[in-house]
DNA sequence: ATTGCCGGGTG
DNA sequence: CACCCGGCAAT
């Protein structure tokens, strides 16, 4: 049996811009219809073309949607794929990383080394299979561009977070008034070090 | 209200 | 790199 595994996101990059655009409208009233993005508009291809002369409807984009989803993470160097399914970064890590590794090793060092490499990609298989959080947010911007027309900036955002553990760090331990006693990246607002989970 | 920490800054 | 902080989710 094989329960696929759904893809999140293809990279560690965490969002990605689209911009529909909707019909023009003849004359702009300031109730304008909103653009929704299903119209039938070919690709979009010419995003750059005057982005700067955008006008921003809203001071602000809006968030409509977040959705909360455990997923994980490949923590194999320099590839950070994130699936949402257990089986599903182990395969990643079998099948991508280490049997491609494995057959570089062997090739270049003949015979099989047994233990060595396997034991490498035994550690970031099981950092890899620790779960995350990821929080999908959405995204919306009323647009509007010379000449009347009138579009819909949608961003989907994903934030990817360790599951908070139980554990106390160093700001709840020594108290803010001992910024000084705490862990360097506790001072710098990142992951505790000295306490792990 | 407080805590933990990711993303995105600055020198 | 070292360092700081806004913002967000969890507590
Ligand atoms: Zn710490």
């Amino acid at each position: 049996m094989d329960c696929g595994a759904v893809e999140l996101s293809d990279s560690s990059s965490s969002g990605y811009w689209s911009v529909n655009r909707g019909p023009r409208s003849p004359a702009p009233p300031s109730s304008a219809a909103e653009t929704n993005g299903r119209s039938a508009t070919p690709p979009d291809e010419d995003l750059d073309m005057d982005l700067d002369q955008v006008l921003f409807e809203e001071p602000a984009p809006r968030k409509r949607r977040n959705s909360l989803k455990v997923a994980y993470q490949c923590l194999w160097p320099s590839c950070g794929k994130v699936l949402t399914s257990l089986m599903g970064i182990k395969r990643h890590i079998r099948m991508v990383h280490l049997s491609a590794q494995k057959l570089t090793l062997l090739t270049s060092l003949g015979t099989g080394v047994p233990g060595a490499i396997s034991q490498c990609g035994r550690a970031v298989a099981a950092a890899s299979e620790r779960p995350l959080q990821v929080s999908v947010s959405v995204w919306y911007c009323r647009l509007r561009a010379p000449q009347g027309t009138c579009s819909l900036l949608t961003a989907v955002c994903l934030l990817v977070r360790r599951i908070r553990s139980e554990a106390k760090k160093c700001r709840k331990v020594y108290g803010i008034e001992h910024r000084e006693l705490w862990c360097t990246p506790c001072r710098w607002k990142k992951a505790c070090q000295r306490f792990l989970d």
